[in-house]
RNA sequence: CGGGCUAUAGCGCAGUUUGGUAGCGCGUUCGUCUGGGGGACGAGAGGUCGCAGGUUCGAAUCCUGCUAGCCCGACCA
């Protein structure tokens, strides 16, 4: 993408709006505008990094076995009866009435949803494991939404709902989550702790939600720090294995991590004091074990090897898609601006051109364009006429994680420089060999 | 939903106390110079002062009502 092509309305100023850092920087860069309260339009800035992270969250639950589908933003109000949460649910939810005076609502989550479409359609355990997902917005009217995209009334979610015969299988489900979870974070670049929470609104007995450390989390987190070093890497998962997922989830579970919902200070006392802590988190994802509580209202059962219908035994995982957005740049930020991690980076490389107008230096720039574009390595090319203390401060702002300069400095040598984002460090080198080098890093992204 | 506050150019703000022809910075347009960390100078464009009513010779400014948004709290992915 060229610069001076893409629609990119970067602030200098702060708004007044904006409180966090992740807040003022989305605007700043241009990613999001503020429609309403809590509700944002996505620019194309933005919409990307939304959509890359869609496509990861996407790719790890393929990976586990789910099925991706799409259920609608308005659902009928007569469903949400039948389960009893429409009148439980409260003022969060929209309520809306269309033209024929029937109630309808626009969804916070998809139980119910779900459950009838189940329900409708699978009625024995040979049709079990299942899992449904979608990603999709959803709407909480919020008393009062903040933050930006963080804590907006409108959000992206991913939802999933897991179908079992028994317990013990959807436990399996529930471990077998977690790990995609684990997975689905460490991909983005993010640290994101398993913490036992409470249940909520959705109601169950297990549950862990998903921390991201930050110091603008909305939740106090008390944690020990051995969680912090452990890692899921390359390892070889097979998301079938029950034993395989129970022992990664033991090994995240071990050791001490909770909200301060959930908080015990005599088990929190057991860990060893120099790995005591606490700081506060954004949630950034949660899942459930809920049994039968939807399938036995709301009538879902299949036949079992018996032959006697049960009540199917159900989960829910949630991943708040557009929150990380907010979650991510709160994790990876400096006073110039975000820092993306390579693998949600909106762009892979940005191109510097220095004396736009000259001919050496956009004859090169062009080179690296096409080479990189052929590469699949998806620079930003800032060709505008600006200085380059402004191209510097953009790129630094949108946070590009590798940036290459041009000038008729460099060109004189024969080099160009490749400059990290996150380190500030830049070397000089061809540029063959800069695009070279871009290539092996985001080999293994 | 309780408490506090704001609304003036695309963005950030002053002007409101004490009514009298709407200003500053950034951005933007044109020109000249400049050219490796948001550059300089010059010349422009851009505002029914959130909306509706009222008081007044005259309202951004005073009064009434509404709307939208922000902050703290309680609540939440």
């Amino acid at each position: 993408m060229r610069m001076s092509r893409y629609f990119l309305p970067i602030l200098k100023e702060t708004p007044a709006e904006a409180q966090i850092v992740s807040h003022r920087l989305m605007l700043r860069a241009g990613m999001i505008k503020q429609a309403s309260a809590g509700i944002y339009s996505w620019l194309p800035l933005g919409f990307k990094v939304l959509r890359r992270l869609e496509d990861i969250v996407h790719e790890e639950q393929i990976r586990a076995g789910h099925n991706p589908m799409l259920m609608p933003t308005l659902q009928s109000a007569d469903l949400w009866r039948e389960s009893g949460r429409y009148e439980d649910y409260g003022e969060e939810m929209l309520r809306i009435t269309d033209r024929h005076g029937r109630d309808m609502l626009y969804g916070p989550t998809n139980e119910e949803l779900i459950t009838d479409i189940f329900r409708g359609h699978v009625q024995s355990y040979k049709d079990l494991p299942l899992t449904l997902y979608h990603i999709q917005w959803k709407f909480r009217d919020e008393r009062r939404p903040r933050f930006g995209v963080m804590r907006g009334r409108e959000f992206f979610m991913k939802d999933g709902y897991n179908f079992d015969v028994s317990k013990e299988a959807a436990l399996h489900a529930y471990n077998r989550h977690m790990v995609s979870y684990l997975r689905t974070y460490e991909r983005m670049g993010l640290k994101a702790i398993p913490m036992r929470a409470d249940s909520g609104p959705i109601g169950g007995d297990d549950t862990h939600e998903f921390l991201v450390l930050a110091d603008t989390g909305e939740s106090e987190v008390f944690y020990d720090s051995a969680i912090l070093d452990l890692k899921l890497g390359d390892r070889d998962v097979d998301y079938d294995n029950w034993d395989q997922c129970s022992a990664i989830k033991d090994e995240w579970t071990t050791p001490y991590a909770r909200t301060d919902e959930t908080h015990n200070e005599a088990r929190f006392a057991e860990v060893p004091e120099a790995h005591r802590k606490s700081s506060r988190g954004i949630e950034v994802g949660q899942i459930f074990y809920f049994g039968t509580k939807y399938s036995d209202a709301m009538n879902a059962k299949v036949v079992n090897e018996e032959g006697a219908h049960v009540p199917v035994h159900m989960g829910s995982h949630g991943i708040g898609v557009s929150r990380l957005v907010g979650a991510i740049i709160e994790a990876s930020h400096d006073d110039n601006g975000i820092i993306w991690p390579e693998s949600v980076a909106p762009f892979k490389v940005g191109i510097v051109n220095l004396k736009q107008g000259s001919e050496e230096a956009d004859g090169a720039c062009e080179a690296l364009y096409k080479e990189l574009n052929a590469k699949g390595l998806e620079p930003i090319y800032d060709d505008r006429n600006e200085r380059a203390g402004a191209k510097f401060a953009t790129m630094d702002l949108i946070g590009i994680p590798w940036r290459i300069t041009v000038g008729p400095r460099g060109l004189k040598n024969g080099v160009v420089e490749l400059t990290s984002r996150k380190t500030g460090e830049s070397v000089e080198v061809t540029p063959e060999e800069a695009v070279a080098r871009c290539e092996a890093i985001y080999a293994d992204v």
